[in-house]
DNA sequence: CCAAAAGTGTTCACCGTACACCCATGA
DNA sequence: TCATGGGTGTACGGTGAACACTTTTGG
């Protein structure tokens, strides 16, 4: 707003702006996402993805954290953006875009998430047991669920569903988990740690009647992005 | 936020949504984009992305390939969707989130653009030479370049830039421009050819005073069709 | 016959994959 | 001592990289 000529605004109308999450975790071996039951309408009822409107003076990012604690409870996720969704008719209240983001919550983290705002209830569903969606959100859900599989060959974004300190098995088993396949305990061990993003902890897991298993954690700090 | 009907409207500000375009081509053996001089404020005299204000029932890429044709003259691109910009201060004017889509062009299909609606004038610009932007325009040029690159290695993407029929030395000439090194005529010809992506058409390009080379086609339909 | 770009094969190092047995612990 | 998951090495095939000369044409 630097002079009364740049004061300009657009006057046609605006649509309404959103953000929509898509929270992943891994919980008992089974990959699985996040859904508020919408307490309003359109939809009220339904299950959706956690989200809502954006303010005027807040950042996207932002937003999309906003929104997901307001109705989840859930906080401190690093929040990657996904897509855009815009067509005219998603939405029967009034032209709405919805900037989407996908988040990822390690298994240790899954403190029962409470409902709030426009949320009569909150919880976890089986990727592979979804009820249906409010919007498009069915369609939001299966773009997240493309890019989260694609990325699992060249970043380390399956570290995301991995506690601060884990074990090499229960990193094998998220792999297997959201590659919906075994893989060969031997060359798994040696390919993670040939990228050497991991390191022991020099302490030891004992979880039942055998053998302790090494502990380890990631050595990177933050979240080795790898550009898709 | 409760309304009987589904007539609601969600009663605080909108912001103004946009969409803008990286538009790429490769000319003279250098990777060029597309840019528009702006003719209003703010900004006005300043290079930008072709782009403009989403119509109210439009979706959100018939606006980008809307505004870009009327901008420059450009149509029939395929244009994929990049990120969603939304910084609270990208605009002096109002709250403005931008869409971004990039496209390829090309390289025989270089007529030269015309300006018209926002823009005064239309001009291409090697990549590594590019005029100062408006807005945040250059991160978004950065964003799509990045992908630009990534895409290379997993995807066909090059062959947005290449004619109807071309030959290989074209192609390997492309690829090198794009990765900025020079490659293996032998190793590249042979992975080409070992993906199956392109066919012989049978004739023959003479190009000088030396031997022709053979022409080839892509075997997949093309998602970069035409430009007017 | 000369200049200039087109076209062509082999070797080698590295990496992903297949595959089976011993180890450490608690009960 | 047994049941259970933890931990280890080798051999093979495929893929990407390095590398130089012959072919075809126009002038």
């Amino acid at each position: 707003m630097r002079s009364p000529s740049q004061t300009f605004s657009y006057p046609y109308p605006h649509p309404a702006v959103t953000t929509d999450v898509v929270v992943f975790t891994v919980r008992n071996n089974r990959l699985a996402i996040l859904l508020v039951k919408r307490a309003n309408m359109p939809f009220a009822g339904s299950w959706a993805l956690p989200g809502g409107f954006l303010d005027i003076d807040e950042d996207l990012d932002a937003c999309a954290a906003r929104e997901l604690e307001e109705e989840t409870g859930i906080a401190g996720l690093y929040l990657e953006q996904l897509y855009t969704f815009g067509a005219t008719h998603r939405d029967p209240r009034e032209r709405v875009i919805s900037v989407t983001y996908y988040a990822l919550v390690p298994q240790d983290a899954l403190t029962a998430p409470r409902a709030a705002s426009d949320a009569s209830d909150v919880d976890w569903f089986d990727f592979d047991a979804l009820p249906p969606l409010a919007f498009d959100h069915a369609a939001i859900v299966q773009m997240a669920h493309r890019r989260l599989v694609a990325k699992l060959d060249y970043s380390t974004i399956a570290f995301g569903f991995m506690p601060k300190t884990f074990t090499l098995s229960e990193l094998q088993c998220v792999y297997e988990t959201l590659l919906n396949q075994p893989l060969d305990k031997r060359n798994f061990r040696k390919r993670i740690l040939a990228q050497d993003l991991i390191e022991e902890t020099g302490r030891q897991r004992r979880n039942g009647k055998h053998r302790p298993a090494r502990e380890y954690r990631a050595r990177f700090a933050k979240r080795v992005e790898i550009i898709k």
